[in-house]
DNA sequence: CAGGATCCAAATGGATACTG
DNA sequence: CAGTATCCATTTGGATCCTG
């Protein structure tokens, strides 16, 4: 009975695709930790205080959605650990938009962030990749980094 | 028994705060209908397919969270409609930071799909500001350039 | 037209314990 | 360490009806 108002997957155009893909209240937050490196079931687990099952699904969707892969780093005990794939760096620019937002809206004061990265001092503006190293890079960076920017360096 | 448990508000640095705002299935879909021109409660009811309580719900919480106001529009019996308020325009570069992601991975094939401004033909990567225009402008725009970008029109 | 009130079904999330 | 299996509490969402 509910079928016919089941509409809103897909039918909401690119957004209503995508949120369908990371639109849940973990599942950004996932991928948030991967850029800063994070790539373990424990340490991701720890990280975000996220229920084992939780997080067991929400890397099994984000693996099948071409996000994430699975890679065997040890042998013995095999052992895995989530990389992300380019389609996954690719969420880059909206991560940092979403991070620019509520750094700016919702610190509590008129806060405006500048997000740098570390290294080079390079202001960020759209995502992990800094055009002056080359690389992509992880938040670990911007975090150690945010406040206002470095004048000037 | 769950409180301490409970950290994720706000513990998870921009994008958590970010997401506690607009993180949930139907919060960025009434947001880009807003951008769309969508305004009234009826009206985004019936587009988004949302249930009336939810879509009230969605609305008192972004009005509160300062990304929409409630403006009165009419007098007899008082009518009110949700407009973007600055804050909620910022959100925009997220928006279609989303949106293109979702048009170059979720479509089905490898469509790369430019997003650009109908009128004036400047393909749009940010937001929904277009420079050469000095306006800002509706999806509804996008919606209907999209496609291959006009062959270096 | 713009909601509020109720009620209920279903999805979600967490705690805990167990396994390879 | 990296999950899986249960079980249960809470939340969420939807349908429907009512009101100004």
């Amino acid at each position: 009975m509910a079928e016919a108002s089941r509409d809103q997957d897909g039918e909401h155009g690119s957004i209503g695709r995508t949120l369908e893909v990371i639109g849940d209240r973990w599942t950004m937050l996932v991928l948030r930790d991967a850029f800063r490196g994070i790539r373990r079931f424990d340490h991701l687990c720890a990280d975000l205080g996220i229920a084992r099952p939780v997080l067991a699904d929400r890397l099994r969707k984000l693996v099948a959605a071409g996000l994430l892969s699975r890679v065997r780093y040890q042998d013995h005990p095999a052992r895995y650990e989530y990389h992300l794939t380019p389609m996954g760096i690719e969420l880059s620019p909206a991560l940092v938009a979403l991070m620019r937002w509520g750094d700016k809206w919702l610190a509590g004061g008129g806060r405006d962030v500048q997000l740098v990265h570390g290294p080079c001092g390079t202001e960020l503006q759209q995502a992990f990749w800094c055009t002056r190293c080359q690389t992509t890079f992880g938040p670990l960076a911007i975090r150690a980094s945010v406040g206002p920017a470095p004048a000037t360096a």
